[in-house]
DNA sequence: TAAACGTATGAATAGTATTCATCAATATTA
DNA sequence: TAATATTGATGAATACTATTCATACGTTTA
């Protein structure tokens, strides 16, 4: 007769994913779920509380009043579950050990920082730690007990290794304001032919763009490199050349219009981001709290990336 | 790969009643499940975290330390959820209106007093009464209009009305610590012949121990009567007579060892509880707001009663 | 030493959340 | 403006998994 509250931490996490995504199709991606998932959860919570919760507005949809009041209860709720249960770990057994950080993508520094802050309020006992220069095969490192994390896009299964996907970005051609260019909406191969490219200092085939989309197409244009994302888009205003970067990268720069940037093929150039370790630290609960922290920052701050896996 | 959290609401409900109860069974009675369907969350969560949420202590189980951040953190969780469709139930519709209590137990004063408090904060607009009197037909003043909600154990099925099941409890036989039939552990109707039942001034078929215990055996003691609990556990322990309340009703003058309290029947006299309404009542938000406040301010406070339905 | 009570557990079941297949509506593109 | 791609809603089918059932095992009580 009376089923006294019908509300789940699923429909939590999932009004969460809405309420961050602003569509429902997003937040299915976010939740690892099906579009017609959510909608059913959705149509449940309404049809228990009598209330609309979500409203659609036009394409997509917009949360009601109420459906406002349950996001900050989810809000809420969902960090004091993590906090829980991260002092669950605790007690369970090592709340101690080290997490050194290789990182293979240069961009990821802009959304590591605040991440790792929090990280060692949680986690006092954990020395963390950036380590740092280029490395060839970063995955190696791991193996030779010189990092506990890498973050880079490869994922080539190996023994002993076990990569934790993060998301899917998107990789934009970054011109300035007047370049020759700015009338097409999507960049084609050809159009990097007697351009110079201004990219970190690695080696090509660890570039996507030269790798994905020039070489197989034959073009090698002119490389430039710099350390620091800012100075490649010092760069690319000051019309020395053209970049590749991360979406979420450079949508400040975009912003204020000292950069424009433009679609790379028809559908994009994409790129994965995995955090790798060994399987034995995989199960290290801080390790875990680490990666939903991630996650769950990623989602939150950087615009456009999509879940992956 | 990363199932990130396993937890669920019907976790934390789960443990909450566990924490209550102190037992797998009872806790499996207040949230409507088996004993097995508890002991299975239960293992699910202690794989899940690889920690152990309770341990064997004999015949019934405690709770560790992980267990008890669970709990804290159940009580927490749910307490906001409350406030959350509270908060929702208000934006809905109707957040006023009028409650107007008449009450068929008398002893049902002392759980209610503090139940009012805090119903009276959370729907300030709300009129809320009690119905003072002894009433013949309780649920026909539903039906009047002359009151919202009657507490009582009347549950026949009538047009119109909801009888919403609150709890199960064991009513005792009151004597002074000194009385003849202390010695017995449990009294059978025949004990009660040549002495006084001190009762309150209702009906013979309003008392459930004459009612079902002794006239169906023939037996037809004195009957003195009085207003307050107080007063007939006064007369009690003056030896003027044997009284039979709710146990949770004696609870504090047995522990003062003012009066004794013994069993009636070999399985117990019991009594149901029902909070009855009208149809239309029955699902104004205040209203069921107040039924599941009431429920759990009684399991949580009124020892050794059981749920209903 | 049963009898009664409480918990744990594997297998069967039942319940329901999710997916699938589709439609309608809106936005985007040619 | 038509054509195409997205997005959300919904009924029916499916797959999953929480719950129950049946039972065993340990503890307490008479």
């Amino acid at each position: 007769m009376s089923a006294i509250s019908m509300l789940e931490l699923r429909h939590l996490r999932t009004l969460s994913a809405l309420h961050e995504t602003g569509s429902v199709s997003r937040a299915a991606k976010r939740v690892h779920l099906t579009q017609s998932a959510l909608s059913h959860q959705i149509k449940a919570l309404q049809d228990h509380y009598g209330v609309p919760i979500v409203r659609r507005q036009g394409q997509s949809v917009e949360l009601t009043d109420a459906g406002k009041r349950l996001v900050a209860l989810a809000g809420k709720v969902l960090e004091e579950i993590q906090a829980t249960e991260r002092s669950i770990a605790k007690m369970s057994q090592q709340a101690s050990g080290s997490l050194r950080i290789a990182l293979e993508c240069h961009t990821c520094f802009d959304w590591l920082m605040p991440l790792m802050d929090a990280f060692r309020q949680h986690w006092p006992d954990v020395e963390l730690d950036l380590v740092s220069g280029f490395h060839s095969d970063p995955v190696k490192l791991l193996e030779e007990g010189g990092a506990d994390v890498v973050i880079g896009s490869e994922h080539k299964r190996r023994r002993g290794v076990v990569h934790h996907p993060l998301f899917s970005f998107e990789i934009l051609a970054v011109l300035s304001p007047d370049h020759p260019l700015r009338a097409k909406r999507i960049l084609q191969a050809a159009d990097f032919s007697d351009l110079t490219l201004i990219t970190y200092p690695v080696p090509e085939d660890r570039i996507d763009l030269i790798l994905n989309v020039l070489k197989p197409a034959g073009i090698h244009p002119q490389r430039r490199t710099t350390e620091l994302t800012v100075a490649i888009l010092q760069l690319v205003a000051s019309r020395r050349g053209i970049a590749a970067l991360p979406s979420w990268g450079i949508q400040n720069y975009v912003e204020h219009d000292y950069v424009i940037a433009r679609r790379i093929g028809p559908h994009g150039l994409w790129s994965d981001l995995y955090a790798s370790t060994l399987t034995e630290t995989a199960s290290r609960p801080y390790l875990r709290d680490f990666l939903t922290t991630a996650r769950n920052t990623c989602f939150a701050t950087l615009d456009g990336i999509v879940p992956l896996d």
